[in-house]
DNA sequence: TGTAATGTCTCTAGTGACTAGAGGTTCAAG
DNA sequence: CTTGAACCTCTAGTCACTAGAGACATTACA
């Protein structure tokens, strides 16, 4: 049994974030002491570790609620664990898209840009007030 | 002079989006009607039009703050400018680096799946748990 | 000129996933 | 037994909007 601190030392997650993903329901309300400290056990560190890495690769909060509702019932078809994490990587692929046109667009603009310019003349503003300028759609 | 709907349809802001870039400074307080009505003239769609085209970018109101005080003053050295815009496009760059470990990860758990499996057997499941499955960092 | 529909106004509150701080209590070491 | 670190709850703030309420203005048409 450790402390909230503890655990937090171990997963590498603050001790607010903890307390808030208790309260958003991620994470079962622990044991407490006669002083109303919560004591946490292995499954609790398990459990943190499982939510921490799902964050790490981006899940939101509510996919893991279904995730963890699904680790629950091993009975259950893995269906739409599959599913959450298609939709999650249809997500990222889409941002990937996004990102790397950007920065070949910010790229132009960085190269493009002669630090002795004055504002008047700088190639970043000017950029920036006429999208014709741009290579690519964003 | 047109009115704030017009203004929101030619530049594809949504309204309370404009008047909330109003609020934040990044609009000058424009004129209005005698029934307290905000019209816009070319000016102001321009201004927009570089909001707009700025946060497309991902730079930060913050950001755009700055950028837009150094439009101001067309005297100043475009130092600043290219500065933001540097760190921007570091900014961008890390999420990229970031985003495309996360793809992989997230491709091999969707491909390495069988929807047919039960949810205790799911590897979904056993690779949000086990953090040692992962083939990268993240 | 009347009226109805649509547009606009301000203000408050909600979103997601935390983070910060106040003010008070409990725990563990010495 | 005292001290100081860690813990508790609660509220409010972050960013960039978005949604909704309730009231007023403008415009189109009869």
């Amino acid at each position: 049994m450790f402390s909230i601190g503890e655990l937090s030392k171990r997963t590498k997650v603050k001790v607010p974030t903890i307390r808030y993903y208790e309260e958003m329901g991620l994470l079962a309300a622990p044991e407490r002491t006669e002083g109303n400290q919560r004591r946490y056990d292995a499954a609790g560190l398990e459990r943190l570790s499982f939510v921490r890495h799902a964050r790490d690769l981006g899940f939101s909060i509510e996919a893991i609620s279904s995730l963890i509702e699904l680790q629950e019932h091993p009975d259950r078809s893995c269906h739409a664990a599959t599913e959450i994490v298609a939709s999650q990587l249809a997500d990222v692929r889409a941002k990937l898209r996004k990102l790397s046109a950007l920065k070949k667009e910010l790229a132009r603009m960085a190269k493009g840009c002669d630090e002795d310019r004055v504002s008047e003349d700088c190639y970043v503003l000017a950029s920036l007030s006429d999208h014709k300028l741009c290579e690519h759609e964003h």
